[in-house]
DNA sequence: GGTAGACCTGGACGC
DNA sequence: GCGTCCAGGTCTACC
């Protein structure tokens, strides 16, 4: 048992939160340095704070959540780790007009996606899940975590000071060295602020623009990022979704079309149906094997036959 | 605006 | 064991 600091985050008490599912339903948290216990249902992982590193646990007591620290922190530490934590299972994150429109979302739990306690983070994952196998992408976390960050992920200093191909040479990152390295120093050189993309409530448009100015970052991996800056608008297509769209919707997609733009507008004006929440009506279908509309969506006829 | 090819790695496969 | 092919998203040059 860690002997150190912990705090409680009391949960709103209208919020349906449940940690499993806040944290399982998106696979950033098989990434390293993210560890899901699924005996006792807590999640492990060190954070970053002024005096280092700290591993903290996270476990769910009804309305409150437990966060246990390996060693004493200060009060401002504390704080710190708390907004981390909030960061990764979005509790900040108002997701009740999402839960009203589709009750079968808010009785699977399913609507907050887990990410990472810092932009920089999120960006760096997601470049390591392109071009690239899931256990590759795994590979190169554990990689980063171990050779860069002593076990906790890497900051922007631990990565700014390297070269890219001496860290080409030690991982399996390959091209995506020179992405990393390049974001690490224009954050550290403040070339760049990340805070500014977590805005309250941003939208695509303010978003999007922003993030295609980061060498590595496509279509893909903006529509991703603006996922994880709770902006639901954009669909992240990739060769999993060209999939889904042939398998769960029937579409006669060719292939080879994955990246056809003609299919990609197709997919986005599809899931426009769920706006404001496109990427989570998606995500619910890829993960649930069902489709908002097909059971959830309140017809005239159901309201009628309610009143 | 759309397209083709290079980029890089690991896994699968055939020899 | 070795060589070849393939999957995966982004970038760049070209049309």
């Amino acid at each position: 048992m860690m002997q150190g600091s912990s705090m409680d985050i009391r949960l709103p008490e209208d919020d349906e939160f449940d940690l499993p599912s806040a944290v399982c339903r998106y696979g950033f948290y098989l990434l390293a340095p993210n560890v899901w216990d699924k005996a006792t249902a807590t999640l492990r992982r060190p954070l970053h704070v002024p005096s280092g590193p700290v591993e903290v646990v996270v476990g769910q007591q009804g309305g409150v959540l437990r966060v246990v620290c390996d060693r004493r922190l200060r009060r401002g530490e504390l704080f710190q780790v708390r907004r981390q934590v909030e960061r990764m299972l979005r509790l900040n994150e108002h997701l009740g007009p999402w839960y009203e429109l589709y009750p079968a979302a808010r009785r699977a739990r399913f609507g907050r996606l887990f990410r990472s306690p810092t932009v920089f983070e999120d960006i760096v994952k997601t470049m390591t899940c392109c071009n690239v196998a899931w256990a590759n992408t795994v590979r190169m976390n554990a990689q980063l975590c171990e050779l860069y960050g002593g076990g906790a992920f890497p900051t922007p200093e631990a990565l700014a000071g390297e070269q890219p191909s001496r860290l080409r040479q030690r991982t399996s990152l390959g091209y995506r060295a020179d992405w990393i390295i390049t974001l690490a120093r224009e954050v550290v050189e403040g070339r760049r602020s990340l805070e500014k993309l977590e805005t309250r409530w941003p939208s695509a448009m303010y978003l999007l623009p922003q993030l295609e100015t980061i060498h590595g970052i496509g279509p893909y991996a903006a529509a991703n990022m603006l996922m994880l800056l709770g902006c639901y608008t954009d669909v992240a297509i990739d060769t999993e979704t060209i999939r889904h769209c042939r398998e769960h919707l029937g579409w006669p997609i060719p292939n080879g079309a994955a990246a056809s733009p003609q299919w990609r507008r197709r997919i986005q004006e599809h899931y426009d149906q769920y706006v404001p929440f496109q990427f989570l009506a998606y995500w619910y279908e890829l993960w649930m094997g069902s489709s908002l509309e097909a059971d959830d969506t309140p017809s005239d006829t159901d309201t009628a036959a309610g009143a």
